[in-house]
DNA sequence: TCCAGTAATTAACCTGGGTTAAGACAGACA
DNA sequence: TGTCTGTCTTAACCCAGGTTAATTACTGGA
């Protein structure tokens, strides 16, 4: 059985309207979720109020909370649909049980920790060493379908900065 | 076979100095090493010269580039002792081939998987929705032993900012 | 077609951190 | 004992981004 088939055959399929939240901040369950069409925001609301964008997630992107994974703790962000979407909904301790005694499920659930882990080490590398123009530079090229897509605010605070700093950002870039 | 076992059959002890490189930055290589003994820094050189650092590393902590692992791309950072230092050297990909036989293996390999990713997840969270200070208050505590041990300047390029600006911050906690 | 609500821009002012440079301090060593 | 070197602190100045608020543009009903 291969990875395809085992979402098949033991996902749940969802269908999910713009706005709707698949799941919540400090909910529990060890969930994850494929993403076979539509736009996700993944967005921590920090103890103060504020929003901030984790990432955006479209079209066979996979997602969950690993902290919520992880020995069952609690989803650290929230994820809602910022289109309507259908996703395939799917265990990880099922998956990992599964991998136990089936080296194709096992060697794509490796793939699958593997490139969750990269995604954030790269992102952590942008915090760390570039500016806030050069990750929003950064952006544009690596996610250019998204950009139409998604309010200005959204892709502010995935930058971590504020909707006011992008619009200047942005008026700095044309100028030049 | 359990994990230490596997650690202890398969893998290459290593003993460094303060001042020794483990790897470079660009560098190939799949390895990872786990730290018997010492401490060491993980940091990250941009284009344009600067340092950044990526993470302190001490007793039993397990570190590797996951780039490098990913497909056997290139380091994304560089690893330094801070003091002098044992390792044990392994191979993902041997870890890898291993786990398909061996439950136990297979899931230390996934444990380490979920932990690193989890530790980069926490990581992007800091930087996202936490200012310079408080970071370094988490910082404090969560590795006070460290602090002892580290220049101000290294945890500076860990927090994100310059040293100028953490003795700024130290000055302006110490006085509220 | 008009209205209401949301998104984006712009401006004015404030603040945290960057930059540069000068001094303080401490350990290493001749 | 004095000097050298590296680390930390402090000060002065600058700038990117935050904050608040007013203005404009856009969109989706009714």
């Amino acid at each position: 059985m291969d990875f395809e088939n085992y979402l098949k055959a033991t996902g749940t399929a969802l269908k999910l309207s713009r706005g709707d939240h698949v799941f919540r901040q400090g909910g529990k369950g060890d969930a994850l979720y494929w993403v076979k069409q539509g736009i996700l925001k993944a967005y921590y609301v920090s103890e103060d109020g504020r929003e901030q964008v984790e990432s955006f997630l479209s079209t066979s992107n996979i997602i969950g909370s690993l902290t919520a994974v992880y020995a069952g703790g609690q989803n650290s962000f929230s994820l809602v649909c910022l289109e309507d979407t259908q996703l395939v909904r799917f265990s990880f301790s099922d998956m990992r049980s599964l991998a136990a005694d089936n080296r194709l499920i096992a060697d794509r659930m490796t793939d699958l920790l593997l490139s969750l882990a990269m995604k954030k080490e790269r992102r952590e590398y942008e915090f760390l060493c570039l500016s806030a123009e050069e990750r929003y530079r950064l952006f544009l090229e690596r996610q250019p379908k998204l950009v139409s897509k998604i309010t200005q605010q959204d892709i502010a605070l995935y930058l971590g900065i504020t909707p006011v700093a992008l619009s200047r950002i942005k008026k700095r870039m044309q100028v030049e």
